[in-house]
DNA sequence: CCACGGATTGGCT
DNA sequence: GCCAATCCGTGGA
């Protein structure tokens, strides 16, 4: 059980550093989605930066659009999209006001809230132990689990209704570096971050 | 106005 | 491993 109180939520300057940074140091943060009666709760473990200054896959390399304008408020932001028709992504805005970038986050490890996560990714029960491994593992995935959408798009992360945590006990985490994935623009840059070994991660 | 492709996923060959 | 699903932003006619 997290205890959503005692810990620290992330506040605004964490978010404002520039995206690598706060790429690699989400890793193992806890995000943090509260509803009525249910919190739902599950530990960062795969990510991907975002910078529209200077990578042709941002959304934001381009000039603002409806579409993309949350990506250019000052870090601490929610931002989400709808791709390929069918899934949800889910990004951390980074950096100061209209720096452009983000962090998407790729895979979390699953920590509270796991029974309505797997009603809303399978609409059934789980069938076998190991299925909770592909619960979280893809950007989609997350927020098919979180329920997340377009309309949690633009929240302030630093209010009570989505945010993160840096849990109490903290631990070392072994960083994995790779080129991102899914991506065919600036796909040289290794700016997609893991914990190495984790079971939770896409793919 | 139309055609194309995408920061994905799951099912089928 | 290949490919359909299925919406929407973008770019060219």
């Amino acid at each position: 059980m997290i205890d959503t109180t005692s810990n620290i939520i992330l506040p605004r300057k964490f978010y404002k550093r520039p995206v690598l940074t706060v790429a690699k140091e989400l890793l193992g943060k806890v995000l943090i989605k509260k509803e009525n009666d249910e919190i739902l709760a599950g530990r960062i473990v795969e990510v991907e930066a975002y910078d529209g200054n200077i990578d042709q896959a941002a959304h934001s390399f381009k000039d603002k659009t409806k579409r993309n304008e949350v990506m250019f408020n000052e870090g601490g932001y929610f931002y989400v999209y709808f791709t390929y028709g069918v899934h949800f992504c889910c990004n951390i805005v980074t950096g100061k006001k209209d720096a452009g970038s983000a962090v998407l986050i790729r895979a979390v490890e699953p920590l509270e809230g796991i029974e309505l996560m797997i009603k809303r990714r399978f609409e059934r029960s789980l069938k076998s132990e190991k299925e909770i491994f592909n619960l979280t593992s893809g950007p989609g995935k997350v927020c098919k689990a979180f329920g997340f959408s377009t309309e949690h798009s633009g929240l302030d992360l630093t209010q009570n209704q989505i945010y993160l945590i840096d849990r109490l006990k903290l631990k070392n985490i072994n960083i994995g570096i790779s080129k991102r994935i899914g991506i065919t623009k600036s796909a040289e840059l290794m700016w997609r971050f893991f914990e190495i070994g984790n079971p939770y991660l896409s793919r």
